[in-house]
DNA sequence: CGTCAGGTAGCCA
DNA sequence: TGGCTACCTGAC
């Protein structure tokens, strides 16, 4: 890889295994990665960030380089739960994703781990994605709306009852519709999304701060309710709305950057 | 075999 | 609002 880029305050290890993304795999120390309809190689040494496949200036958007994270952090590090989080993954990133294959990667994310999540979403792309040469490789594109047409087709991506969920979020979403949703304001983007089939308010809060630049938003999964339950309510059981209260009041503006690192230091270790 | 996993919709008090 | 359950599927 010729190409190469400085970063300072950046990992790539943790920026792309932190569970935001899901279409990237390791081959020693290179990662091969897809979004969308590009497939490109990174590698990270130090400060230096070598890639291949792909422009410095999508890199720039897709890692947020341009954005002084530092600072947004600072707005935020008076938690010491937080803080720790935050040296121990220091230089972990939101990524900029494509607001579509993001609102569909978390659509297939309910009720499942990981690892099948990234299963599912490979064999969607293998199945309706276009394909896409690279070296000597094989990479597919993320399928575009019109592409995912019905169950019967989709019987082999092996959705189960997330299948029904694609289709039909397939057949009334159109990419320009997504984007749009950046002029609206934070509350309105996100009921906007809850208005489609199998999206509530964590895939809704995935989708807009992943994808849309949607920083205020914190997605609030299991590992979160646990954790944020544990460590701000005394281990009490809180009801959703007090927790939805609490993040926004304690967190502020930038609360999706909290919750990135705060979902990551808790599934490493877990509270409790 | 039963249980459970990064959720959501539908139904009820 | 809060609490409950079914829903496909694959992994322990």
């Amino acid at each position: 890889m010729a190409l190469r880029l400085k970063i300072t305050s950046f990992s790539l290890k943790d920026t792309l295994e932190c569970g935001q993304f899901f279409r990237y795999t390791k081959v020693g120390g290179t990662y091969h990665v897809q979004s969308a309809d590009r497939v490109f190689l990174l590698r990270q040494e130090r400060e230096t960030l070598f890639y291949e496949g792909v422009e410095e200036d999508f890199l720039r958007s897709f890692f947020r380089l341009d954005e002084d994270i530092e600072s947004m952090l600072k707005e935020v590090d008076q938690d010491p739960t937080l803080r720790q989080a935050m040296e121990r993954y220091r230089g972990m990133r939101l990524i900029r994703q494509d607001p579509w294959e993001c609102l569909l990667s978390f659509l297939c994310s309910s009720a499942k781990a990981i690892a099948h999540i990234r299963c599912i979403i490979e064999s969607l792309c293998r199945y309706s994605g276009k394909k896409i040469y690279f070296r000597n490789t094989l990479g597919y594109g993320f399928p575009e709306p019109h592409s995912i047409k019905n169950d019967l087709q989709l019987g082999e991506v092996r959705a189960g009852f997330r299948t029904a969920y694609l289709v039909q979020v397939s057949q009334c979403v159109d990419r320009n519709q997504l984007l749009h949703l950046k002029e609206l304001p934070y509350r309105e983007a996100r009921q906007t999304l809850m208005g489609l089939s199998g999206v509530g308010k964590k895939i809704a809060d995935c989708t807009l701060l992943y994808s849309l630049d949607f920083l205020e938003a914190f997605p609030i999964d299991t590992w979160m309710k646990r954790g944020l339950q544990q460590v701000y309510f005394g281990g009490k059981r809180v009801g959703e709305k007090a927790m939805e209260e609490f993040v926004a009041n304690h967190f502020g503006p930038y609360a999706g950057y909290a919750q990135l690192y705060l979902f990551h230091f808790w599934r490493h270790h877990p509270p409790r």
